[in-house]
Order: C-alpha cells, then structure tokens, then sequence
DNA sequence: ACGCCGATTCTC
DNA sequence: AGAATCGGCGTC
C-alpha cells in the first residue's frame, strides 16, 4: 500500500488522470464525534482556467483560491446557497486542476453518517451526490483548503488501482458548458453511484 | 446596485 | 416542476 508522498505524487497530472487515482481511495474525517469513512465511486475531473465548466475557468477569485495551489488539499464550496461539496486538487500547483467527489461508499461510522443525513437514509444513499457526501462525511466550509496526506483530520488513502474493467465514463452531472468531455468517472455497479442526470439545460 | 445562473437535493 | 438560498459575474 504506497504511503502518502507516493499519493501526492500519483495526483500530480491531469485533472482525468487523476481521478482515475481517487476512484477506490478511502477519505476519512476524524470529528470530535466519531469518524466516518467513505470509498469513492464516483468523481469528475475539472481541468481548471482552460476548462470552461470549472470553477476556475474565468481565474481565481477567493472562493476558489484553494484550486490554484498544491495538490492533495480539498476545495469545499457552497453550492446553490445551502450544499458544501468537496473536490480534491490535483494536479501542479497554479493548475488550478481538482476532481469533484461525487458519491462514495460508507465502509466506516455508519452510524454517524446516519445521523448526519436522516434515520430514513438506506445505507447505499448515504454518501451519493456530492453534497450528500459531504454532510455524511461532516465536511463544510471550515474544511475548505485542509490537507488530505498530512496530520489533520481529514486523511486520504489509496489501496492500489482499481480493475480498469470496472471503471465507466460519462458526460459530467449538471454541466452545460463543454457537456460533450466524458470526464465522470464511476465503478460499475456500485449502488451508491447517483443516478445520471443530464444537465438541465441543453 | 440588480438580476440571473449555477459542479444540488428534496418534495409536490 | 419548484423551492430553498449564497456567491460570482454581467449589466445598468
């Protein structure tokens, strides 16, 4: 199992390489109140300033500030007024490069993430949709720029790659600039995947 | 200063 | 289909 300076170094490249990376990592965040960890199953890549779906196609402003620095920090922002979801930063620092966390599988602090989400939430929903992965996760703001491979409470893990066969692509959810990059990235038949939802427009 | 549009999610 | 609701960006 490589250590963290081997992940930092795997998440150094292209924002669609990257996110080939992260599919079956583990993220654990370690609250006061117990630790929930999630595998991921889902992500989408976001090239940065040249890519004109990513936040930080028309250059940096302090919301996304944390997008042009180093990678393997986690980007946290509002989404619609009232969702915190979370991308990891990838890439060379100034890229700008970072892959939305889109859904993942809760493999610790099933409870917690509970009840975080809802009593009523079926395990495989606990972590699907981006910002349903957050709040089982207990992510917000206050995570927006923390470091994922060193002392903290938010830690990344790889477990080796996952079986290429498994990995399916697709158009990115919600995007209706640039819809036609396939770069939705998820393993095939995890129930946790959220179900594709063509961008409201186009 | 004003208005519209989101990398969303839940409910009607 | 609509609502809840904040930040960024274009426009007046």
């Amino acid at each position: 199992m490589p250590g963290s300076a081997d992940l930092g170094r795997l998440l150094a490249v292209p924002a669609e390489e990257a996110a080939l990376v992260l599919l079956g990592c583990t993220l654990s965040h370690r609250a006061p109140d117990g630790t929930v960890t999630v595998r991921l199953t889902e992500v989408e890549a976001y090239a940065g300033e040249a890519d004109p779906a990513s936040h930080a196609w028309r250059g940096r402003t302090p919301r996304n500030a944390v997008m042009f620095g180093p990678a393997a920090f986690l980007y946290v922002y509002l989404s619609y007024g009232m969702h915190f979801c979370g991308n990891v930063v990838v890439g060379t620092e100034g890229s700008a490069a970072a892959v939305l966390l889109r859904a993942g599988d809760v493999v610790e602090g099933e409870d917690l993430a509970r009840a975080r989400r809802g009593p009523a939430v079926r395990a495989h929903a606990l972590g699907r949709g981006p910002a349903n992965l957050m709040q089982a996760l207990g992510v917000d703001r206050s995570h927006d720029g923390a470091a994922l491979l060193a002392e903290g409470p938010l830690v990344l893990e790889h477990h080796g790659s996952v079986d290429p066969a498994r990995v399916r692509t697709g158009p990115r959810v919600g995007v209706s600039r640039a819809a036609d990059v396939p770069w939705r990235f998820w393993l095939d038949g995890e129930p946790s995947v959220s179900a594709y939802r063509r961008s409201p427009r186009a």
